[in-house]
DNA sequence: GTCTATAATTCGATAGAC
DNA sequence: GTCTATCGAATTATAGAC
């Protein structure tokens, strides 16, 4: 019991919890730009030289703060009848579930005026909805079809947890489920 | 000919029009908190303290480069039949024609993190999609199906001009229009 | 009108006492 | 480990010379 145990049981670095905590939050309230270390500190609660001495930089922050149990599973592959209806569910699941879902919300939010994120976000949906949609069509036309659904689910995205539209905002999940499951089954399978 | 002719030919404020195309582009690029004053001044090479003596504050010269020519005629309504075509061929007339494109990039990459401008996205989308989708369905239902059809708008928007993925940037009109604009006719008319 | 100079903040990051 | 104090750079905005 001298210096390292294999499960740190918690030192005072639950203080770098304190800070990732903080860190995710206002992120995902203002981007990149628009959360200071300063500011963070202060909802965490303790010194701004703090948050450089457990995280050497605010870029390194951001990276930890934005890619956290980010690492989504691959949607279920079911059959090619339902593939529309278990990318909406898997969605739904991502977004509306802490704390995958405020990773996303932060990566979103500031992929528009920082280029680190806005690469991060083509490289989750190179990684997480091309390969999805690949197998259930023309593989000549694998990028438009996953291009398709990518804009769609963005686009839901923006509208419910960035912009808030109050419409959007107000569809219920089986809402969503019901109107925009067909739409992603027709892109992905590049049905006319 | 003393001071003022009704049309004013062109005087030293050609400076202003200067000032303002470059903030339109250095906007579109960067969002509002990535656009500097001085930025903008170099670009327009001219000194920053001018940038404030034409325009009172970086609040004004964005609301007057974002809003600039921002006064979109509405859609023709056509028929029931074809709502949907009509949207997306609209949709592309405005943003791919200066200079109401510039203001539609400046807008949605800054509403990410400026509530400003985020707030202004949600009135373009009340006042211009929702009144053209409300009589193609029924009443009650016209805030979910505008919100639909906006969901699937600004995520072609911000797959293709400001996150610039690469498959939705290479669709072409004609693609966009054959896939896209059915799902809208279903978004807009309600029909399951 | 255009510019220099600078005020007043705010930022990320560092140094060093305790 | 935590803090005070501060640096150096960047920002918006102003005052005043020419």
């Amino acid at each position: 019991m001298s210096t390292n145990q294999p499960k740190k049981p918690s030192k005072s670095d639950r203080t770098r919890a304190q800070i990732l905590d903080a860190a995710r939050q206002l992120f995902a309230e203002h981007g990149y730009d628009g959360a200071s270390i300063r500011d963070i500190a202060a909802l965490a609660s303790i010194d701004p030289a703090m948050v450089i001495r457990y995280f050497r930089s605010k870029d390194e922050l951001f990276a930890r703060a934005a890619l956290l149990d980010l690492q989504l599973p691959a949607t279920q592959v079911t059959d090619r009848a339902s593939i529309g209806d278990a990318i909406i569910r898997r969605f739904l699941r991502t977004w509306e579930n802490s704390p995958s879902a405020t990773g996303m919300v932060i990566l979103l939010r500031s992929a528009a005026s920082n280029e680190f994120a806005a690469e991060k976000v083509r490289d989750v949906f190179a990684t997480q909805v091309r390969p999805v949609v690949a197998p259930f069509g023309d593989p000549a036309d694998a990028g438009r079809r996953a291009g398709l659904v990518a804009s769609q689910l963005l686009g839901l995205a923006t509208c419910r947890y960035l912009l808030r539209l109050p419409p959007v905002v107000a569809l219920s999940h089986e809402e969503i489920i019901r109107d925009v499951g067909p739409v992603l089954q027709r892109y992905a399978t590049g049905a006319d």
